[in-house]
DNA sequence: CACCTGTACTACGACGCTTAGTACAGTTAA
DNA sequence: TTAACTGTACTAAGCGTCGTAGTACAGGTG
């Protein structure tokens, strides 16, 4: 469920974040479940819990889960726009990034049906 | 010409690198164009002339520009997909990530035109 | 010859990510 | 109550990347 690489540049705390957000648009975590504790999770994955405990810290602090201590972390509200601008965080700042260079909006457009078809040859159905 | 913020979290010789793609794009340097040189940028946006150096090695690496040890580094073959697909990178990658948070391919393309309505607030018309 | 060009290399400091270890406070169930 | 769980906070250390500083070498130019 939660598969992290642990060799990639980008951060593990910030694999994580996007991990629960992730689980949460595909409704797999809904609001008020529990997630994994942060020693449970972090002994799963293979990392130190500051490091789980980090991605919850930043997750609780724009809204998306709440901690309780003593009893453990749940998703918060999944309704409202918080949980989709962060999942777009991302690829806003490319967008803006590759208008800058001088790319149409059109082109754009184009190039997402061109990724989609792309990734499709790699995919067997799963997910 | 090469405005880059020195204080951004993306390192200057990535920003340098992204820029010179931009202003190729932007038809401002065409093919066989002589850029700045290593030491002379280097000393125009105020940062070592190695990590000016640096970003050039990556254009170079990528066929997208010629250095000359004597002569300077100059501009290379500006048609084909290679400048296109550089300037696509980070987008490809943004939306492979987004898409993969269960969003879909239509609602990146709303969000194409949000992007755009919400920077041209922010613009005079310059570029 | 002097001065420019790109390239290569080492050494150092700053910063962020991660780990390790410890500690404290609240909850839960035996 | 006790034991085991929960989240949180803190310090110290290792490590890699980025950037700087300095030096050196080779080629081109006037």
């Amino acid at each position: 469920m939660f598969d992290i690489d642990l060799k990639s540049r980008t951060p593990i705390y910030e694999q994580l974040y996007k991990k629960i957000i992730e689980l949460i648009i595909n409704g797999i975590l809904t609001e008020g479940s529990q997630i994994p504790s942060v020693r449970g999770l972090a002994k799963d994955i293979g990392v130190n819990p500051n490091t789980v405990s980090k991605a919850y810290a930043q997750l609780e602090r724009e809204g998306i889960i709440y901690s309780l201590p003593g009893k453990g972390s749940f998703i918060g509200s999944v309704s409202g726009d918080s949980i989709r601008s962060c999942a777009f965080t991302d690829f806003d700042k490319a967008v803006r990034a590759t208008l800058d260079s001088g790319v149409t909006p059109a082109e754009l457009k184009e190039r997402i049906d061109f990724v989609c078809a792309t990734r499709k040859l790699k995919e067997d159905g799963s997910v």
